[in-house]
DNA sequence: CTTCTTGCAAAGAGTTTGCAAACAA
DNA sequence: TTGTTTGCAAACTCTTTGCAAGAAG
């Protein structure tokens, strides 16, 4: 099965239609291992896709996040960030290069009794603080 | 001690100067336990208080954020939700309703050593879901 | 007097939307 | 054809900022 096909066919599992915008932009999310801003997926994609439209990316991604391929991280009220989903995982925020970084965690041995008659459909860890990187560099 | 001279009095030891706004918002913020909006806080404060800006809303939020007196909720990137620090706790999140509910949970047993090297000043859990009423409504 | 705070209005940032053109079934 | 998606620009929402007037010490 070649690459490409295999990007289709996550769209297409979900219930999304697979335009050639929308697997350029999994394909993205998928090699990019940061937690890239909406700007930052513009500017990485525009050197290979000459005509891609912000618009479109706000598009794509919020139809991503319905279908539940990622998921939003809204840390600040200035950018946010998109998270391609994978295993269940932390995220730790640093106060200062704004680099979030994933930590593993499970969040099976968490149990909150006052929330069983709830449904919970996502569960968001954020450790905010200051890196290693920056704390070296002060 | 009067009441008034308390709220001054933790103002004052967070070294925010005491003004009738910062004293009245802090009021307000302590007397209601849902998270609210800045726009819920404005119209909340206005029966008592005529001539009070949005901005200053703001900017207090933001002092009393810096100052370490709450927390800011940043959700999905509509408006904020404030929320005054007491202890621990994690938030759940009715994605029908928007009510915030808190939950007890203690984050001590939650030791990442990935971590370990950094400075840690934050700890947010988000559940997202349904809540039981919504949940019933249906 | 000097400094900090308030309140208004304007500016700013990020995101969404309306609509025509392009594309796909 | 018929419906969906794209891309542009304009609109929109929430938040911040500049500045003059006011309050506090």
């Amino acid at each position: 099965m070649k690459h490409f096909d295999s990007l289709s066919e996550i769209l297409s599992k979900k219930n999304i239609k697979p335009s050639i915008q929308r697997i350029k932009i999994l394909e993205y999310m998928l090699g990019c291992n940061a937690h890239p801003t909406v700007e930052q997926i513009y500017d990485g994609m525009r050197t290979r896709m000459h005509s891609l439209s912000k618009a479109t990316i706000y598009n794509t991604l919020r139809t991503f996040e319905e279908k539940g391929l990622i998921r939003v991280l809204s840390l600040d009220n200035t950018e946010n960030r998109y998270d391609i989903i994978t295993s269940d995982h932390g995220h730790f925020v640093c106060q200062t290069c704004k680099r979030i970084t994933d930590f593993e965690m499970s969040f099976d041995h968490i149990h909150v009794e006052q929330l069983d008659d709830c449904k919970i459909n996502q569960k968001d860890v954020f450790y905010k603080g200051v890196c290693q990187k920056c704390l070296q560099n002060k």
